[in-house]
DNA sequence: CGAGTATTTGATGCAGTTCAACGCTCGTGG
DNA sequence: CCACGAGCGTTGAACTGCATCAAATACTCG
């Protein structure tokens, strides 16, 4: 039997804002089991209407959508904690695919429930809202890096963005993070080649800024990585669970 | 005084799904106002905190980001009818800047109000949470097209998606729609530099697929416009109005 | 008419792409 | 236990789409 929400072990990360008691009941009455996946698996696809939504609980994967040439847009990565699934439950069609690159194990809700959210629970929807406005949010940054970032500058970025995220998850060992990707993914991300992407990450290794290989991120010089970047670095915002 | 929602100029427009009169006697409650700038005008500022929200109800302007390089990156042009405002809504602060390039006049909301559509009004609340993903899915396919199209194909998709745009709002004549924006914008929006934004204007022009001058845009070839952008011709959806 | 802003065009340069090849690591099967 | 191939990372060389530089031509408005 899948855990109940109550004990979630996601619950227990300082990132989640806390659930009330009331909360939590609510949650686990519109949760349906729970999903383990393979990597390489794709479990939402462009353009399908899922009748199901997730919230990943371990593992990682990648969002992407792909142009009829080929060219693969890599949007975000996804981190335990994601809610995935939004645009299918409220436009009733994803605007991308989502898959699992490392096992996964998945919240899996009922999204003919999504609409009850809103009936009969405001704080959900409001964090539901919440969670949309961040993704649009980091959306616009992720634009603006591939838009008017050198490569440089536009890994910097990445790779310090995954750093904090996993760091605000508490995922982080000191400088050290899970990375479980491929050259091709990040080169996805910011829409550079594979070979121009493995020739900027050497780059960045060779100025002691961070190092990436066997799934591992190391940061090595966080404040020198942010100034290149040119992102703040600031304080994780607690952020709502689903 | 400022007109009443159920006088609301854009109510008329097919686009936009119907309100009850309970829902435009709700809203009446929510606006305070009507605000009229002038073209240049920025009225909401990256990292601000606006107490207020807008419902853009004539003229067109956008939002934009900007490195601390002075790089811009325009993230989407704003029509008739878009709400504005969302993140610093729900988030406490605005992740992009957005002015108007035409004179425009704006519906104003308070956003303190804001918790109330949830509290309230269900129905408010997820056409809020709609129009979160909807730019969502937006700007995932912005993504794409900087990330992966060639200056040519991302142009064509610009422009095609303006086109369509204006057309779901009825503001086409024929195969012209107005595009009051400086070349400028649109480079900054598909992450190219001026010159070549041009050139590229110039083929798309030359091939005579489209042309874009003193601030209307003309669509010459529709169907070859959409293969060239890999972009498909599609049935606009309506969407709810706030 | 003159000043400021926007569009256009040509010339030159470079960041990033494409092509090609090699090495490393692992899993698989003989 | 080794041979083999597949996937991934790495590196060099050649090429090109787009940026940058520079300057001329329209357009707008006081």
């Amino acid at each position: 039997m899948a855990t109940k929400c109550t004990n979630c072990p996601l619950k227990r990360r300082d990132l989640f804002t806390n659930m009330s008691k009331d909360d939590l009941a609510f949650m686990e009455k519109f949760k349906v089991g729970e999903l383990v996946i393979d990597p390489g698996t794709p479990f939402l696809m462009e353009g399908s209407n899922s009748p199901q939504l997730y919230t990943a609980l371990h593992g990682m994967g990648l969002r992407h959508k792909t142009l009829s040439s080929g060219e693969r847009q890599v949007l975000n990565f996804v981190f335990p904690g994601d809610f995935i699934g939004l645009q299918a439950g409220v436009l009733g069609e994803m605007g991308h695919s989502v898959e699992a690159t490392t096992r996964m194990t998945l919240c899996v809700f009922d999204r003919s429930e999504f609409w009850t959210f809103f009936k009969h629970n405001p704080e959900r929807a409001f964090d539901l809202t919440w969670l949309a406005a961040v993704e649009e949010h980091f959306l616009g940054d992720a634009l603006m890096t591939v838009g008017q970032r050198s490569a440089q500058e536009a890994t910097a970025w990445a790779l310090l963005r995954v750093y904090q995220r996993a760091d605000a998850l508490g995922l982080a060992q000191g400088n050290v993070v899970r990375f479980p990707f491929k050259q091709r993914d990040l080169a996805d991300a910011l829409g550079l080649s594979l070979v121009h992407m493995n020739k900027t990450l050497r780059r960045i290794r060779e100025n002691q800024l961070a190092t990436w290989s066997n799934d591992e991120l190391k940061i090595l010089d966080l404040k020198r990585l942010a100034e290149f970047a040119d992102l703040e670095l600031e304080a994780p915002k607690k952020r709502p669970l689903f």
